[in-house]
DNA sequence: TCCTAATCGAGACGGTACGTCTGGTCTTGAG
DNA sequence: CTCAAGACCAGACGTACCGTCTCGATTAGGA
């Protein structure tokens, strides 16, 4: 079953090929990686590379993601903001680290891709957005946060900022603005007085977006 | 001097090769846009195009400007949620339609060429923020906000969202998505509970983040 | 000592790689013929075949003379010109069937690689050329030709024009121009003067070659 | 007409290109010759030299054409033999020199690639032919042959065996073979008493090819 | 009967050339 | 001076085949 007749695949080689993948990656960046510099730099036959990966881009985020792959810990300081800050802070510190780059790049082939885009949801952002989960998880458990939040958008309301800045506006990330936002995504932007009324009920604001 | 003596530069082929390039941009997305294919469409020569342009990018990326560009306006309901709702509901109607496919796309280019970033900051994002802006700022001035509110802070927390998911996750952008977010950001994710506490102070959540 | 401990090699096997050679040989064209496509047809290990043959060319060409070896005859009709009418003759019905085809195309390969050329010449040329030398030992015998006759001469002389058409010119190799070939080198191309012996006319020669 | 509108192909490029082609061919040998090769040889784009031809062979073909093009001289030393000796002499011995080499090289490509065939023969065999074609004309004129041989199959019977001996048996050409094939060739095989004719003498034959 | 030395099937691997593609530059002659 | 036409360079792409290699399974004869 699964057939383990034949030369077993080297391990060894595949290691050095996403190892020289990511090499060049973090040297080159990704466009400028080509595929006859992977095979040159891990002693690799081009023929090889193609025979597991169909073209340069499964390689690359192959070797991008098992190269930096780490062991995610659950912040857990006791309530949610501080955890998520926790969070978002090293997010936004990896991000503008050299590696960073790389995700930037990785989400921009994305756009073309879609097995690319794929790919990095599935071993990125996938694992992170569960953590987050969890805390969330926590903070309502806790009544830190109301019962029926919608912990998916609320991931998206504290960690968009930082893809945006990053992204599009390509404005600094920080630590300063980090706090503030997870500050201001907590706390609301309108005037703390509103939130005082005793007369605001959610049926209110339905009418309000017709 | 400056030399306006010998055949001048034809409008007609400037114009030809813009729409030539917004059309493939549409048909083909912008990796399968080649310069050929805009010389060929828009009977142009290829070196008249590189005449004009640096490159590639650059002739696609005001093709699309070019010929996408619109009158913006800034919606006046009254109130800084109605407007932004409104504002935030175009922006993603626009970005899921086949036009905001290229978006995406320019955005991922933007990751590999700065001059592009730069470009689509200033054709797209600016004027885009400066609406926001005035609409924080009338909210300020009725008094919907407070005063020291961070409105570039602000605006990130609203757009952001719809790119993270239109990038990254690549979840749809329904109008019950935005409705919702635009709430949260309004009314921060925090229990109602806590907002009414009379205690709290700024002072204290800088002490939680050191 | 020679060591004929240990699995002997398999006959089976063996002629397997070599049929499957001579068909693919066949069916494709000798430049076609892969040697994956001889492993997967015989059913047989890529190792397997380099094991007992050096290279692609000497399997096919093993498999070619293997499959088809036939057992030569020498014709005896009792005068040199008709037996070597009818060499030439089914020669030239073999080189323009579909075998014949690999015969050119084996001459061809022999032009880069000298280990071809001698394969080819000494499992198909020379056993032929040998029942040629014989015809032509007959007819000294029997006076037809003159004693000193350069017998390799000759028989290059009859044999050389069938291959310098079929490789050089492309031109068919009909019936009747192998008699009037083997006309022309039996009696000169000189003026008729010296064929004008007494008893010797034109019609005579026709009727030899029926 | 034509359109001699744009860049005019570069002369200087072209030429680069087939002598660069024609000196790895003479080095190296047909089948080691590489486009990538060649390519860098005459520094010369591989685009555009599949640009002009439509494969390896190709150019590696009219590279050879091209270069060693030389100005064909009909022989006329006064009799058919003396002048078909000295085509055929002069054949063998370019037949024998490197450049002869790459002529048996093309032969052999020929059978595997219809286009190569028809162009050696279209601008190789051809002119020479026709050569041969008017000494055989002459030599009818003068007498010296009968009136209604057939030269294409005359031509075949003096050249073939020089190619045969060169693809196919591998034996050397000298001199001594080339003057006795002739006089075979001229004369025929059969027993003397053919050519005793009066007036004939074989002292004769030796004297005319010194 | 077990051991030993070979063959064999499966298939991974390095090497190397192929022919294709596209971005960007350069060279004509016409306007 | 601009422009159409199109030749040209650079260099990556993905494919194909050759011949070598590494496994494990198989199959004899000899101990």
């Amino acid at each position: 079953m699964g057939g383990n007749i034949g030369r077993p695949r080297s391990e060894e080689t595949r290691k050095s090929i996403l190892s020289a993948a990511y090499e060049l990656l973090l040297e080159k960046g990704f466009q400028n990686v080509t595929v006859d510099g992977i095979a040159e730099k891990s002693g690799v036959s081009k023929a090889t590379i193609y025979k597991w990966w169909p073209n340069k881009a499964a390689v690359v985020l192959d070797g991008f993601f098992e190269e930096s792959e780490e062991v995610l810990q659950i912040p857990d300081t006791g309530t949610v903001r501080k955890d998520l800050f926790i969070q978002a802070k090293n997010l936004a510190a990896f991000l503008t680290s050299p590696k960073g780059k790389v995700i930037t790049e990785l989400i921009a082939e994305g756009q073309f891709d879609q097995n690319i885009a794929e790919e990095y949801r599935r071993r990125y952002f996938s694992p992170r957005r569960l953590i987050s989960q969890k805390i969330f998880d926590r903070g309502i458990q806790r009544g830190e946060l109301r019962e029926d939040l919608d912990i998916g958008l609320s991931i998206d309301l504290i960690f968009a900022p930082i893809f945006y800045r990053l992204l599009i506006t390509g404005e600094s990330l920080e630590i300063d603005y980090i706090e503030k936002m997870i500050e201001y995504a907590f706390w609301g932007l309108e005037t703390e007085a509103c939130h005082r009324l005793p007369g605001r009920k959610k049926s209110e604001q339905t009418e309000e977006n017709p």
